[in-house]
DNA sequence: CAACCCAAGCTTTTT
DNA sequence: GCTTGGGTTG
C-alpha cells in the first residue's frame, strides 16, 4: 500500500497518527471517508484484531460502503469483522447481548416513532388529561430530549428550571408522563430510539464489569460525524474510550445539522478540552467541487459566529458560477428545473443519475415530482414514508412483533382487530382497565380474561380474545422450527391478510399487496445475506432488528438511472454533478420556526452550506414568488441566505425578469385552483393534479427476486449472481428445499447459497 | 361493533 | 391538499 501517492500530506498524517486521542477536521469534499478507510486499513495491516475497532458511522449505507473499501485494501474476511455500524445498531446488539443486566429479555422490542408516539396519547387519555394542552408530539419530543440528555425521571425531578417550565406551559403533569411511559416500555419489553443509547449509558455505568469488558476490547475507536453526535452518544463514547484513549473522531462543525434531534455541536467544539493531548488534523482542500461552488459555500458559512476556524480550497477549475433562478410560483419553479435537466443531460449526454434536487422540507417534492412526470425524467423519491413505515408493511411485522414478544402492546393494538375479529374499542378499553389495575401486558391479561374480567366482559368477546392468544402462540411454536421467510408466509395465509385487500379491489389496495409481496422477497434476501455473514443472525428478531433500525438511504437500489430527489438533511455526505436547492424563500429556507435565536439560523445556513457543496460541477438556486402551503397560496420573499453569498460566485438570473406583481397570470383565471404560469405548464398541468402516484414505491419498481431452486445446475456451470458477481459451481449439496450450491466467485470468494433464496442465473 | 363522515393538524429536518 | 383520529349512526 503506497499512501504518499494516494493521500496529500494532511490526510497521511491522520492516517499515520500514532495513537492517542485525535481529532479530524474535515471540511465538505476533502476526503473524510478515505481518511478513515485508509486509518483503518492501517490499523489492520499492523496486526490490529478486527474485532478490536469499533466504527461508529451516521447511516447503515455508510458503514456498509466503508466495510467495501477497507475489504479492498485487506481482504472481505477481515473487513467482515470490524465493528462498523450506526451508534443505534452497534448498541441494539450489544443491549440484546447483555440485555437481563438491564432486566429485558434478549428479545426486546424497538419502538419506533409512531409506536412512541400512539403509546403517549394512550398514557395522556389514560390520565384524563387534555390532549390539547398535553399534544402527544410536543410530549414524545420532550422526552426523547430528556433521554438524549440523560435527563431520567430521577434527575428531573431535582432540577428545579425542569420543573418550573412545566408549570410555566401549564404542565405539571409532564414527569408523570414521563415515568408512566418509561413504565410502559419496561412492561412491553421495549426500547424506544433514544433509549438505545440511554440504556447503553444505564449499562456502562451501572455494570462495571460489563464496562471493563468492552472497554477492553475496543481498542480503537473512531466516530464518523461527530458535529451530529447527541450528549447521549458523547457519554458513551467518552466511557468506551476511556482504557486505550484511542479516540479518533471526525467532523466538520459548519455541517453540524441535526441539533433539533439532539446533536451538540459543543462535543466536536469541545474535543481538545475534554482531550487536551489530542492531535487535531485539518482537511482543508476540497477535491469535489469547482472553485466557484467551493467559493459560493465559503463566502455564505462565513456569517457564523459559532464555528471552528477553517479556510476550504480547491485545485480543481473555476467551473460555472452558481446560478440563482427565480420563479413565479412552486410549479414554475419546479418546471424550470425539470426543463433544466432535460436540457443539460442532452447538450453534455450525461445521466439522470448526474443530477439532483435539493428541498428543505419533504412536502415541496409533490410539485417537483409532477413536474418531473410531465417532461418524462425518471427520478426517485428518498424519504418520506419509507417502505418500512407503509402502514401494510408495519401490520406484517407488527405480527411478526408479537410473535416474538406478546408484550409488545403496540404491536398487539395494531393487529388484534385486524383483520376484524369483531373486538373493538369498547373491549379494548376494558382491556385496558384491567391490565392496568394488575400491572400485566395487555397479552397476559387475555390469557387469564376468564379470570380477571369475567363480570367485565361477556363470553363472547372473552372467546374471541383467547382464540387471538391461542393463534399467537401456535405461531410462537411455529417460529422456533422454520425461518422468518416460512413463518409469514404460513401467517399471512392463516390470517387470511391478502384477502381482506383482495375484497377491497380497488388500485390502493392492490398496491398494498404487492408491497406485502416485496416484504417476503426482502426476507428471502435478508436470509441469504445473513447467512453469507460470519456474525450474521437470520433470525426472526435478527430481521426485526435490522428492519427496526434500516434508513431510507439504505434501501439504495444502487446505480439506477434517476434523478435524486431528497431533503437536505438526507444528502449529507453525497455528491451530484448537477444540483439543484429548491425554495430559496424566507419562512422555508431557513425556516420560519428557526428564525428566533441565532443558534436556530446559524444551522439553517449550515444547512445551505451542506447543499450547495454536494455539487461537483454546478449548483443552482431558486425560489418562487408563490407558494402553496396546506392548499392554499401564499407570496413568498427570496431567502437572506442568497444575498449573503459574494456575488462574484452567482450568476443572478432572476433579477432580470421579475414579474410585476399585476401580471401574474391567475388573476385571469377564474377555476380556483392553481395559478398559472407559462403556457408549457399550463397545457399540462391537468395532467399533474389528476394522475400523481399514491406513493413512490421503491421496492416494487426493484425487479423481483425470483428463487434459484428450478435452476438445473451442475457442477462447472457459470453462473451471476446479483451481488457477488460471476463465479463457477463448485458443488451441489442438500435435496428439496436445502438444496444449496458452492460457487466460487471470481471477486469475492467462495460462497454456499441456499438456492431457494438465491438470484442466480447461468452464463454460457 | 363497523361503516361512514368530519375536523384537526400538518410541513423542519431523522436514528 | 392529505392523513388520522374521533364522533355519530346503523
Amino acid at each position: 500500500m503506497n499512501l504518499d501517492k494516494l493521500l496529500n500530506p494532511e490526510q497521511l498524517a491522520a492516517v499515520m497518527h500514532p495513537g492517542g486521542p485525535m481529532m479530524i477536521i474535515a471540511g465538505a469534499g476533502s476526503g473524510k471517508t478515505r481518511v478513515l478507510t485508509y486509518r483503518i486499513a492501517k490499523l489492520l495491516l499492523d496486526g490490529e484484531d478486527a474485532f478490536r475497532i469499533l466504527a461508529l458511522t451516521f447511516t447503515n449505507k455508510a458503514a456498509r460502503e466503508m466495510k467495501e473499501r477497507i475489504a479492498q485494501v485487506v481482504g472481505e474476511s477481515e473487513a467482515q469483522n470490524i465493528w462498523m455500524g450506526t451508534f443505534h445498531s452497534v448498541f441494539a446488539k450489544i443491549l440484546r447481548r447483555e440485555a437481563d443486566r438491564l432486566g429485558y429479555p434478549s428479545s426486546f422490542t424497538i419502538y419506533d416513532q409512531e409506536d412512541s408516539q400512539k403509546l403517549i396519547r394512550n398514557i395522556i387519555k389514560e390520565m384524563n388529561l387534555d390532549p390539547e394542552i398535553y399534544k402527544p408530539k410536543q410530549i414524545a419530543s420532550r422526552i426523547s430530549i430528556m433521554k438524549n440528555s440523560l435527563i431520567t425521571p430521577r434527575v428531573y425531578r431535582k432540577t428545579i428550571e425542569l420543573m418550573e417550565q412545566d408549570m410555566l406551559a401549564k404542565r405539571p403533569e409532564f414527569l408523570q408522563i414521563y415515568i408512566n411511559y418509561n413504565d410502559r416500555l419496561f412492561r412491553a419489553s421495549a426500547m424506544d430510539f433514544d433509549d438505545l443509547l440511554l440504556k447503553t449509558n444505564e449499562l456502562l455505568a451501572k455494570h462495571p464489569d460489563v464496562l471493563m469488558k468492552y472497554q477492553r476490547q475496543f481498542k480503537h475507536i473512531l466516530v464518523d460525524e461527530y458535529q451530529d453526535t447527541n450528549h447521549s452518544q458523547y457519554l458513551i463514547v467518552r466511557a468506551l474510550g476511556d482504557y486505550y484513549r484511542n479516540i479518533a473522531v471526525v467532523g466538520d462543525d459548519s455541517q453540524s445539522i441535526y441539533s433539533f434531534r439532539g446533536a451538540n455541536i459543543q462535543n466536536i467544539l469541545n474535543f481538545q478540552k475534554d482531550y487536551p493531548d489530542a492531535a487535531v488534523y485539518k482537511l482543508e482542500q476540497n477535491y469535489r467541487s469547482t472553485k466557484n461552488i467551493v467559493g459560493a459555500g465559503n463566502s455564505l458559512i462565513k456569517h457564523n459566529r459559532i464555528r471552528l476556524e477553517k479556510t476550504l480550497w480547491t485545485g480543481n477549475e473555476e467551473g460555472e458560477k452558481v446560478s440563482v433562478v427565480g420563479a413565479y410560483s412552486d410549479s414554475d419553479e419546479a418546471r424550470s428545473i425539470a426543463e433544466d435537466i432535460a436540457e443539460t443531460r442532452q447538450r453534455y449526454h450525461l445521466h439522470y443519475k448526474d443530477f439532483a434536487i435539493l428541498y428543505r422540507t419533504n412536502s415541496q417534492s409533490r410539485a417537483l415530482e409532477s413536474a418531473l412526470r410531465t417532461y418524462n425524467i425518471p427520478y426517485r423519491i428518498y424519504g418520506g414514508l419509507s417502505f418500512y413505515q407503509r402502514k401494510e408493511i408495519k401490520d406484517v411485522l407488527a405480527y411478526l412483533r408479537l410473535i416474538v414478544n406478546e408484550k409488545d402492546e403496540e404491536a398487539l393494538r395494531r393487529i388484534i382487530n385486524f383483520p376484524s375479529r369483531k373486538i373493538g374499542q369498547v373491549t379494548m378499553d376494558k382491556l385496558n382497565v384491567l391490565a392496568g389495575r394488575h400491572r400485566l401486558s395487555l397479552f397476559e391479561t387475555i390469557e387469564k380474561i376468564d379470570e380477571l374480567g369475567a363480570g367485565i366482559l361477556n363470553g363472547p368477546t372473552r372467546l374471541r380474545l383467547k382464540n387471538f392468544a391461542v393463534k399467537i402462540r401456535s405461531f410462537q411454536v411455529l417460529s422456533a422450527k422454520v425461518n422468518v421467510y416460512e413463518l409469514t408466509k404460513e401467517l399471512i395465509k392463516s390470517v387470511k391478510l391478502l384477502e381482506e385487500y383482495r375484497k377491497e379491489g380497488t388500485q390502493e389496495a392492490a398496491n398494498r399487496i404487492e408491497n406485502i409481496e416485496e416484504l417476503i422477497n426482502a426476507m428471502a434476501e435478508f436470509i441469504e445475506d445473513q447467512t453469507q455473514l460470519a456474525d450474521g443472525d437470520p433470525s426472526l428478531t435478527g430481521f426485526l432488528q435490522h428492519v427496526a433500525l434500516l434508513t431510507d438511504l439504505d434501501q439504495d437500489k444502487d446505480n439506477q438511472n434517476v434523478v435524486t430527489l431528497m431533503t437536505v438533511h438526507m444528502s449529507k455526505g453525497l455528491e451530484f454533478p448537477y444540483v439543484y436547492v429548491s425554495g430559496l424563500e424566507e419562512n422555508l429556507f431557513p425556516s420560519a420556526l428557526s428564525m428566533t435565536s441565532r443558534e436556530d439560523l446559524e444551522e439553517e445556513r449550515r444547512l445551505l452550506y451542506v447543499a450547495i457543496t454536494r455539487a461537483k460541477k454546478r449548483c443552482t438556486l431558486t425560489y418562487a414568488r408563490m407558494r402553496y402551503r396546506w392548499g392554499s397560496l401564499y407570496d413568498t420573499e427570496p431567502s437572506r441566505f442568497i444575498d449573503e453569498i459574494d456575488e462574484k460566485f452567482l450568476d443572478r438570473k432572476d433579477l432580470i425578469s421579475k414579474t410585476p406583481d399585476y401580471l401574474h397570470a391567475d388573476i385571469f383565471d377564474d377555476s380556483p385552483s392553481r395559478p398559472a404560469s407559462t403556457s408549457s405548464f399550463k397545457a399540462k398541468s391537468g395532467f399533474s393534479k389528476t394522475i400523481r402516484p399514491k406513493n413512490f414505491k421503491p421496492l416494487s419498481e426493484a425487479k423481483k427476486s425470483t428463487s434459484s431452486i428450478d435452476l438445473k445446475l451442475s457442477e462447472g456451470d457459470r453462473v451471476r449472481h446479483a451481488k457477488f458477481g460471476k463465479g463457477t459451481v463448485m458443488e451441489i449439496s442438500g435435496k428439496g428445499d436445502n438444496r444449496q450450491a458452492k460457487v466460487r466467485f471470481d471477486h469475492t470468494g467462495t460462497k454456499t447459497l441456499i438456492l431457494r433464496f438465491a438470484k442466480l442465473e447461468i452464463i454460457k
